[in-house]
Parts: structure tokens; sequence; C-alpha cells
RNA sequence: GCGCCCAUGGCUCAGCUGGAUAGAGCGUCAGACUACGAAUCUGAAUGUCGGAGGUUCGAAUCCUCCUGGGCGCGCCA
């Protein structure tokens, strides 16, 4: 309808510039956006307003130039007003919006997508935690956000591919290693200091002792400068091993886990960083190797190659954003944490120096989350060991709860996450408040096949019964729906679903308390549940996207 | 010290990249089930959009400064 609305008034700005009305040439792009406001219409145009300057005419004046080229053939307008300072208000005749709910019968589950992306390739990259520890609740928004991001570009015609990166090389790795280590020598009586950056949770121990099960004391005597990098693959295996199942039964699941082992075997590194050297950003300063970011506004040189010979973690994650590049990516999107905000302009500059326009290369930063228990924060603290894990939040709370609840505020704004709040089944709950739109509208179905009722499909269903204020509004907001998706993927912002999401159920919620759905007058019966049917598949679709289940009864 | 992000009813947050009288939820108060599911609905109250300037037809949104919070500023990852 929006489009509809758009295409005439854009016929009306042609004919006034060939008439000689409006100036010729660039003119500023016009806007048409629904209303908040029934008493302005259904759509609202602010046309006049934008070309008032290059005109050099009064808005209200080319108001009334465009109202009067408006060539509404299709007989959709009820009419069409000037107010305020100059807007447009588009009024459809009632009659115009159940036709709408035509292309939700016909594209069923792919009702909202749309080929927007035109198979374009994005890569999508989250997670990506070092595998020396389960996951917690901060990676848990980070997933979720990455994994509907994913979803909705899917949504929209990209073809879409996500990706884990495993940060498996380096101190921390190796601090993996000794702390298994140190906990297998305490197992078999060996007190020992636990060094500063070593793990002390207790996952640490029951790896020790798995491993002390397997294969028995050979490391107790073994050079530690040995035994460590074995222990630290042993151990690495088996937490990303866990990290995997954790994400499975969150319902997130990758095309790929991309090793910076990998890398390395394959000599990223040293590619790269020939590659640039070609190009004139790499220099030497000391024993260590500098890169030229400032060249792209970064604030500081970075180094990628250290005194002692060791390249930098920068240096292998440039490393592997080329090597994303390479694979054909027309668009990579990186999802941090916020806390690494201030890697993107090296990052960024790293991707152009590379030839890559700036644009390839979009981060979404996700603040952290303030895990609560009736209000209280619940400690998370790594070094103590205690921390609520991923799986356990998961266990107690549910995948739906935990999912709905990291998409209700904005990635980029901290999060509070209650849990006693996110397992209530009331209506402090938004998840539930949406599910139970969908199952109440299965019941409905249920009920009215029980009494001889089938919903009728599009043709047969007399759908000009359905005038009443509610009846259209819930129609406007089904035909909502793809450019909900649309700007979500424009904006990455996934939270704009789960606001919609609350919108529609609202809407259903409320329509359904004034209204029976089933009734002795069949026509309407049957014009209702096509309707009711036509909402549940918007909700079944968008909780879709979301990864949340759409239960039929609760 | 420099840089980035944030500041919107009692609380938690939206606000569609500059639009009309700033919106939801929770909480509070008052109501609605002999009717398709009350995990629902209806109504009421609550705001100098942190402050001060500026840009223009028009600012919560853009620019500058100030106040107050978060984060970052390694040859760590």
């Amino acid at each position: 309808m929006k489009q509809v609305i758009t295409a005439l008034l854009e016929n009306a700005i042609r004919s006034a510039v060939a008439d000689g009305l409006l100036p010729a040439g660039a003119l500023p792009p016009v806007e048409v956006d629904w209303t908040k406001d029934a008493g302005h219409g259904d759509y609202a145009s602010n046309a006049a307003m934008v070309l008032a300057r290059p005109a050099r005419k009064n808005p209200r004046d080319i108001a009334g130039i465009l109202l009067e080229r408006i060539d509404d053939s299709g007989r959709i307008l009820e009419k069409v007003e000037i107010a305020g300072p100059g807007f447009m208000n588009f009024f459809i005749r009632e009659g115009c919006w159940s036709p709408l709910l035509k292309k939700v019968e016909d594209e069923g589950g792919r009702y909202g997508s749309s080929d927007l992306g035109k198979g374009r390739r994005i890569q999508v990259e989250f997670v990506s935690a070092n595998p020396t520890g389960p996951l917690h609740i901060g990676h848990a928004r980070g997933a979720v956000v990455g994994d509907v991001v994913a979803n909705i570009l899917a949504a929209v015609g990209y073809d879409v591919f996500r990706e884990y990166y495993i940060n498996d090389t380096g101190n921390q790795m190796n601090n993996l290693g000794r702390s298994v280590l140190l906990r297998y020598r305490e197992l078999l009586g060996r007190e020992s200091e636990f060094p500063e950056g070593c793990y002390k949770g207790e996952y640490i121990r029951d790896l020790a002792a798995e491993l002390l099960k397997r294969e028995g004391e050979r490391y107790l005597d073994m050079d530690p400068e040995a035994a460590i990098p074995l222990l630290t693959t042993y151990a690495g295996g088996a937490i990303l091993e866990g990290i995997k199942e954790d994400l499975r039964r969150f319902g997130v699941v990758f095309d790929l886990y991309f090793s910076e082992r990998e890398l390395y075997r394959e000599d990223g590194v040293g590619i790269l960083l020939r590659a640039l050297e070609e190009k004139g950003f790499i220099y030497r300063e000391g024993e260590a190797l500098w890169f030229r970011t400032t060249a792209f506004g970064d604030e500081k040189d970075r180094v990628v190659i250290r005194q002692n010979g060791d390249p930098t973690y920068f240096a292998a994650d440039i490393a592997y954003h080329r090597n994303k590049f390479l694979r054909g990516f027309d668009t990579v999107i990186d999802i941090w944490g916020a806390d690494h905000h201030g890697y993107i302009p090296r990052m960024s500059a790293a991707v152009q120096a590379l030839g890559y326009a700036k644009e390839a290369l979009k981060v979404i930063l996700v603040q952290l989350v303030n895990l609560l228990r009736d209000g209280k924060p619940v400690a998370m603290s790594t070094r103590s060991g205690e921390f609520d894990t991923l799986r356990e939040v998961v266990d107690e709370v549910g995948k739906d709860a935990a999912r709905y609840n990291f998409l209700m505020r904005r990635s980029d704004s901290h999060l509070d996450f209650d849990l006693e709040l996110a397992k209530r089944q009331s209506s402090e709950n938004p998840v539930y408040y949406v599910q139970y739109a969908y199952a109440r509208i299965c019941s409905i179905l249920r009920m009215a096949a029980e009494r001889g009722y089938a919903a009728p499909h599009y043709g047969e269903a007399r759908l000009d019964l359905l005038k009443s204020a509610e009846e259209i509004d819930l129609i406007k907001a089904i035909t909502r729906f793809p450019e909900v998706i649309e700007g979500a993927a424009r904006t990455l912002e996934p939270h704009r679903l789960t606001f919609y999401l609350n919108d529609l159920a609202a809407v259903f919620h409320s329509y359904y308390n004034k209204n029976k759905v089933i009734s002795d007058d069949g026509d309407l019966t049957g014009a209702r549940l096509f309707l009711a049917k036509s909402v549940r598949t918007v909700l079944e679709n968008a909780l879709t996207l979301l990864g949340v289940s759409t239960p039929d009864k609760m």
C-alpha cells in the first residue's frame, strides 16, 4: 500500500515538473509513512515540504499542485487532505484493505520476505568466544542478535553465511593448557601456585579429572613446555564441543567454525603482510612491524609483528577478514561486545587498505547483560569461577523466553535480564503475550472446526464484511510486516521485530475481546476466520525469524 | 588527558535516520469471564525528552558547549 501511494505521488511530481510548476533536475527524495494518528489519514507524505525549498514555493501551494495531479485510477483513495505546515494525508477507501490479505494466503510462510538483497552474499560472524571456558550470558545475547540478524537478512533475499571465529592460539589458550595441567597435578597431590591469568572455574577441574582417567599420569613428570600445548589442544577441543552443543540447544547453528590455526597453516598472516607491504602500509620501527592505519582515520598506527617476531591478534584478524572477502562475500558483518568498540577504526582501516569499500564491513555492537534474580544482581565473576553459563540460563528459563528477552532492547543499550521475570508466566513477560495470541488463534480455529466451520480460502471469504475499525487496524498491522522486516534488515536492528510482534498481538487481543470470531452468521464467521488465520501466519513467520517456537496450546 | 556510546513518566525502554498533540510495558488506581483460552481486555493518572545555545517551515532526533553515567585508549585477546 505504501508503495502504491508513493507511486501515485511520484507520478504527480513528474507531471508537475513537466508542466513547469516544479523545477527539473534532482529533487530531494520524498517520504510516505503510515501515520500515528487516525485523524491524519492512513498514510502521510512530507513531499510538499521538502520540495518547498528547491521550488521556492509555499509548501501548502505545492501540496495543492500535487493533489490536483494525483491520478487515482485504481480508486483506492477516499480523500487526500492538506494539513498543518503542508502534510498530505492520504485516506484509503475502506474496501481497499482486505484485498491485501490475498498476499498473506498466497505467500504463506514466505509472507514478509522479499528479494531486496538480490542474492548478494553476506557473512555474519558472531559469538567467536575463545574456547577457554563455557559461554556465559553475555555471549548469549550476541548469539541471538547474530542469529536473528542472519535470519532477517536471509528473509530479504541475501545469501547468508554464519560463521564463528575460533581464536584458538595465543596466550589465553596457553593459560588454559597451563590451568588444566595445574589442576591435574593437584589431583595427583602436587600443590602449586595459580599464576595470574589462569582459569579457576570448576570446569577446569573436570577436564583435568577426565584427562587423568583417560590417559593416566603420563603428564605429571613431562616437561611442562611440552605438556602444555598438548593439554591446550585437548582442553580447547573439549570446551569447543561444549560450546557447540550449548549453541545448538539455544537454536544457534553455524555454517562454519573457522579456526585461527587454519590461518597460520596456510600462512595467511604472512601473505597478508606482504600484500599490505606492497601497498606501502607497513613500516619498521625498532624491532616491530607497524601498519599505517592512520592513513584511514585511526588515531594511531598499530603493531602487526611484535619485537619478539610474533604476529599480534590484530594481524591475524586482518588476515581472517581478508580471507572472508576472498571467499566472495560482498558484505561482512561482525558482532562484537560493546567493550571492543575502540577496535572498529583499525579494522575498518584494514579493510580499506586491502582495497575494499568501507561499507563492506559492518559492525554491530552488543552491550553487556546484567543478570538479575528478583531484581538483585547475580555475581558473574570468571575469576572465582562463579558465573551463570548460557546452558544454565537456557535450562532455567527456556530457549524461547531467553531469546525473546535478548531482543527486547536495541543491541547497543544495556539489558537487564531477570531470571525470575523471564520464567514468570504473566503479563510481565512479553514472550507469552505473543505466543498466547498465536495459541489463542489455533484454539479458535480448532473450535470452529468442531462447529463445522473451516477457514475459507481468499476467493471464498466475504472479506468485504471486515470493516470495523478494529478489523481495519488488524489488516493494516498485517500489511506493515514486510516493511518492518525491510527496516530491520536495512538498519540491522532485530529488536524492531519484537516491538512489532507486541503490537500485532495487542491489536489482535483487543479485537478478540470485543468481537466473536465464531457466530451464527456463516459469512461473517468465514471472513473473521480468514483474518485470524492471516494474523496467525504473520505471528508464525515473525516468531520463526526470532527463533522462538509457536505453541498451538499453552 | 583523548576518543566512542548513552541520558525520554515512579521503573524498564520505543520513537520508523528531521515531521503534526513524544508512545508502549511494568508498577499504581478503577472496572470486565453463565460468551471462541482472564498468560486476555477496558479506562484513569504521570513528562521543562539531562542543561544552554544554534541550524529551519519543523528538533527527542543534526551542530557546539556544559553536567552526569558507561566503555575504550597494550608489541593483551
